[in-house]
DNA sequence: CCTACCGATCGGTAGG
DNA sequence: CCTACCGATCGGTAGG
């Protein structure tokens, strides 16, 4: 405990712990995120970093509520206005395309999820079962909007929502790698080319 | 060196420590491919690992060359003999499927230069520059075959053959996901669905 | 290819 | 929240 602090001071180091652990964890993943790093960059001891979570394994969940909690920020929160169905989904898609490109400040190493899911894809734990539950809620909401623009008439009567939302993931993780791995300055447009061909284009304003 | 053994043994158990080490590294990354765990595997010591190739990058990146290697085996060379354009397209991405699907016994951890490139896509040195030299040569190659098709008549005129590309490569990153993470019985069947959606349906025999 | 080391860093603990 | 530790493991070296 921390006799010297207040507990709001002690809830205010933690945030800050989290939120550089999840800028390190970006770059470096879950398990490049060590705990002595962490102490060096926030002028703390090793000791008082441990201290607000007890193992590594409860840093990395605490990172990865923390990524999720910003991901939903940047993500769902701005689309939650949108009408449901296709409006919605296109809103998500955008934002989701934008967090990629300019969302360096919170996640410098590009897409958080994308870099602990392919790492902890072929290990077993708690870390590997949350990063399967956040995927899946999310990959559930585009296949509910999914389902609503086909209900609608705005995707045609055939479409397998499970289908397209997978399509969709594959757009994110590739966009993720043309940004990451080429820094390839037309990403985003190439981006928004399959998310027109898979939603189909995008209207400047609706046409009634 | 090695007084006690011939340079073919020498050059044998190189083989052996690389491949290990493609099968570790499919798991736990290029980082996580550690000399001593190499070592224990192997029942050497870790001097007599770390001989072969001198540092850690070094081993990294001929752990890599391997596991291009390898690669080329399962996915490109099955597709050699198919006609240039559509038919040696689809060739090769129902062998990449299928490398997904079926290359555990060399790749447990799923397909390895998924995991090493999203680990060292926010890096900088050698074995970035190696993973995204490796990426850009394979995108050519899948390129030259759209090009091609679309010379053919086999895909539509207006095709975008770095878009057709970039859709493909997001294709194989979701259907790694979808192995990995969630065991999804099905996902071998999606992925295909998108082919067809992205190449056009497979025709059982040629239509003159 | 081995044994026997090296300093650095890992996650974590005791005690204040 | 700190200092002062702990054993284990990291990449790497010397010498045979």
């Amino acid at each position: 405990m921390s006799p010297r602090h207040s507990a709001a001071e002690a809830r205010r180091t933690r945030e800050r712990i989290v939120e550089r652990g999840m800028a390190l964890a970006s770059c470096d993943g879950l398990e490049g995120l060590t705990i002595g790093r962490l102490a060096a960059d926030l002028k703390m001891s090793k000791a008082g970093v441990l201290g607000h979570f007890g193992t590594k394994e409860a840093l990395q969940l605490a990172t990865l509520s923390g990524a999720a909690a910003a991901f939903s920020r940047l993500v769902w929160e701005p689309a939650a206005d949108a009408e449901p169905g296709l409006p919605r989904l296109r809103a998500v898609c955008d934002a989701w395309i934008a967090y990629m490109d300019t969302a360096r400040d919170v996640f410098p190493g590009g897409c958080f999820f994308t870099t602990a899911s392919v790492e902890f894809d072929a290990r077993s734990g708690p870390v590997r079962e949350s990063l399967a539950r956040m995927h899946r809620a999310w990959r559930r909401r585009l296949a509910a909007e999914v389902r609503t623009a086909v209900a609608a008439g705005d995707l045609p009567a055939d479409s397998d929502p499970e289908q397209v939302v997978f399509e969709l993931v594959g757009l994110f993780m590739a966009l993720n790698q043309e940004i990451q791995l080429f820094a390839a300055p037309d990403a985003v447009d190439r981006a928004r080319r399959t998310l027109d061909r898979l939603l189909g284009p995008r209207r400047e304003s609706p046409v009634p």
